[in-house]
DNA sequence: CCACTTGTTTAGCGGTCGCTACAGAAAAAG
DNA sequence: CTTTTTCTGTAGCGACCGCTAAACAAGTGG
């Protein structure tokens, strides 16, 4: 009883808790948050309702850990092409180009889960609805942020404004991972991303 | 008991019920299929449940009559942009213009009905979400139309994909509504609308 | 008045929801 | 071995879900 702080006693976890966490994503990712039951978590996870809650707190507490996961696995090719394109309509181009991709993958769930997975909550689960609008916006702040840059730097006029453009940008993803939802194919969301670039400012010294 | 075919005995309904179909009407506007119970219906009605399943069927009976009445009454906006305005460009244009004020419009749930009602859903409500993909499916076939109708006329190049350009501006249209519900105004909207006429395709005659 | 039809009210059905009390099982510590 | 700690399985809590049976109320037709 004295220095057992090794953490280490006790009967040891008996499922891996990193694959229970993808496979609630899963779940979560296809029907949301409020439609996806406790029972149908346990079963997917193969878990009993107590060794989920013992291992990863309510159901809520569940769905923000699985959130920050899915943001930063399935979320990380918007950072990558922001920053990795030399310009920010490059990035941007690449980003909608790969979000085409992403959205209508094979083996996972179609769309975004940021966009969708609460979007019809009961009054009870409001702050769930609030946990993913707070996603969207960093989203979108993460746009301004790097067209904001771009254009102080002197790569876009200097009549752009920011957050207009960057609220296009968001509104064309989610869009996108609607339609995603909906059945559209990879093809038919590179011919929109490809479509929505034509309003994208031309560079100051760009004449035609 | 011989011909009493006028559909006029017994105890007379002691509610209104257009009135009541449009309180369930803001209530699924608000929250969604699911999300809202019978019991919730039942007190912003004013009536006790027998009332509402003699007069509207089941639940889903009556969200298809509510999706019916919404679309007739609050996307009827959509049709007459398309056809009163003499080009399909400025018809496009005006659409998202009066969409970004009808998304945010005072008094009402913001967003569409159509495009969020239903979009997390359990395996046992699939049905529900069919009916709003259908309509979503409606309304960018009628764009595709107007479309094409347009480009038959030579008024677009005819270069463009009809199918194409009319996924764009629904993209756009429920990305705009999606914004809407997470808080922007109608003049950020509007800006937004603008911003994506500028990927719109320039008339074959009309050089810069 | 009575017969008939239809709406309303109360009360509650079987089922699922998120969540947990409790007892047993599996490890480390002494 | 026993004790302590932690996880697992069963079983079920109270609350809510969509929906409805049954008794009563309010009209029409005779």
């Amino acid at each position: 009883m004295c220095f057992m702080v090794r953490g280490q006693s006790g009967r040891p976890r008996s499922f891996d808790r990193a694959e229970a966490l993808e496979r609630a994503m899963r779940l979560f990712w296809e029907r949301g948050y409020e439609a996806t039951s406790i029972a149908a978590l346990t079963r997917e996870m193969g878990i009993a309702a107590p060794s989920l809650y013992a291992a990863f707190g309510d159901k809520m507490t569940l769905f923000r850990e699985v959130v920050d996961f899915y943001v930063s696995v399935y979320g990380a090719y918007m950072g990558r092409a922001l920053e990795e394109e030399p310009t920010v309509g490059t990035g941007m181009a690449r980003m909608l180009h790969e979000a085409a991709s992403e959205l209508t993958a094979d083996g996972r769930p179609r769309g975004c889960l940021v966009a969708f997975a609460a979007n019809n909550c009961s009054p009870s689960c409001v702050e769930v609805e609030q946990v993913l609008r707070q996603q969207r916006g960093a989203m979108q702040e993460e746009f301004e942020r790097r067209i904001r840059k771009a254009r102080e730097s002197g790569e876009l006029p200097s009549g752009v404004e920011p957050k207009e453009l960057a609220r296009y940008v968001a509104v064309v993803f989610q869009g996108m991972s609607q339609q995603a939802r909906d059945g559209a194919s990879q093809a038919e969301l590179e011919a929109v991303a490809a479509t929505a670039m034509l309003a994208w400012p031309k560079a100051p010294g760009a004449e035609e």
